[in-house]
DNA sequence: ACAAAAGTGTTGGAGATACACCCATGA
DNA sequence: TCATGGGTGTATCTCCAACACTTTTGT
């Protein structure tokens, strides 16, 4: 027979930002609670239960927003976790009291990953909900609920993305060098390319293309600057 | 501000079985109902309601046998459909009243996809909630719901995964021919592939290893047998 | 003997890898 | 003039694509 209980949906996002000095993920703190002063407050990623009438990646955007005043971010789903238990770690107990009104109510989660540059204008992230910060991938410590899971699943889904899906220039700005594409694939697939091999796969790919602009400011010779054709990602 | 509105979760398999003549998918027709004779009964993919305290793939598992007997299937899931209207079109709001205690409640499904070898004991599906059907791909019609996106979402997932996953001896018997595992690539990629080649690369393949045996019984000489190698899956 | 699928090697071209030096700029 | 990263070509090797005939079995 079928069953009718209820249970919650929530989007999870898993935005990774880009800039020359690594690969980042947007973290909220959590506030410390009146009830709670046994453990510090924890890092969780920005997520929330769905509105009954919004889609998925509307909600994603829409909780995006609300926690980190983020806008148009690039978003894709990439894996639902639905662990009975995911939210009953006793680390988290006190602080779902705090924000939910039913906070024993078993959570489902969509997961989405987001891209964002921090090169032009690094978005500062703002939060009434508590700070928001942009952690280094490799100093994330704990994290509420399984986190730490989604952001590894996440992780996974963009590196088997980047190349086939041409997702890259999401996380560059507008004008970018081949150096700074070039550091985006190392950062990401964690492993290092070969400058020259690099810049003829790139000069094969017909949705980057050179502009008539280099750089400007630099303490070297000023490099090339390259922008992508969304138009031309068929190939 | 969060809201606490429950909406209903549920899983569908699409559940993929090979054998020498294609590739079939599993669906059920719905049953024709009291109240409903105003449209032909609908085919649709096995899917339920998930329960309170069981996981997602938990669930898939649960509500495949209970469909239709099927147990020990490889199942993983690939995308959630959350769209509010996703189960509001005319078509299926009757079907819905039948077997539903709030057939207008929103529903987001998790989509799992199946692998089945067909090969061997051609495993007749049984059902008592309207009856089981191994449907070949070309030939599935409209479905309930949005399940025929579903079914192309999987698709895309199977096409994907097949070669980079390993996962093609779900869809085979454990002995197989060459030939059989060319025949099940064609099918599923969409393509075909030279035999010399094609065998060049298994040949590769570590995890793919052969069996001192035979086909035996048919009209032509008769094939090496081979078999997969599950341990030898890290390459 | 015939039908039907199994099995087997070589060659040419494309693509990947490895590698080292000169250039333009700001300080 | 020096430090810094930008930018370039070639030789080799590996991988992929194309292609046709012989073998074994059952009837």
């Amino acid at each position: 027979m079928v069953t009718n209980d209820p249970l919650h949906l929530s989007v999870d996002c898993v935005v990774f930002g880009y800039n020359d000095t690594g690969l980042k993920v947007l973290l909220i703190n959590q506030k410390e609670t009146k009830e709670d002063h046994s453990s510090q407050p924890m890092s969780q990623l920005p997520g929330d239960l769905i509105l009954l009438d919004e889609g998925l990646e509307e909600a994603a955007e829409r909780v995006l927003f609300e926690l980190t005043q983020l806008r148009g971010v690039y978003l894709k789903q990439f894996q639902t976790f639905g662990d009975p238990d995911r939210v009953k770690d006793l680390k988290d107990r006190s602080w779902l009291r705090s924000v939910r009104t039913q906070p024993e109510q078993r959570v489902v989660t969509v997961g989405y990953f987001g891209l964002v540059s921090l090169h032009e204008f690094n978005p500062k992230p703002a939060s009434f909900a508590g700070s928001v910060q942009w952690v280094d991938l490799q100093k994330v410590g704990p994290l509420a609920f399984d986190h730490n899971e989604i952001l590894s699943g996440a992780m996974d889904a963009l590196q088997s993305q980047l190349e086939s899906q041409h997702i890259s220039f999401e996380l560059l700005p507008k004008k970018f060098t081949l150096s700074q594409l070039q550091g985006l694939y190392e950062v990401v697939l964690e492993k290092k390319f070969d400058k020259r091999n690099f810049r003829k796969n790139v000069k094969k790919m017909n949705h980057v293309i050179p502009l008539d602009e280099k750089q400007q400011g630099v303490m070297h010779k000023p490099a090339q600057l390259f922008s992508f054709n969304r138009d031309e990602i068929e190939s």
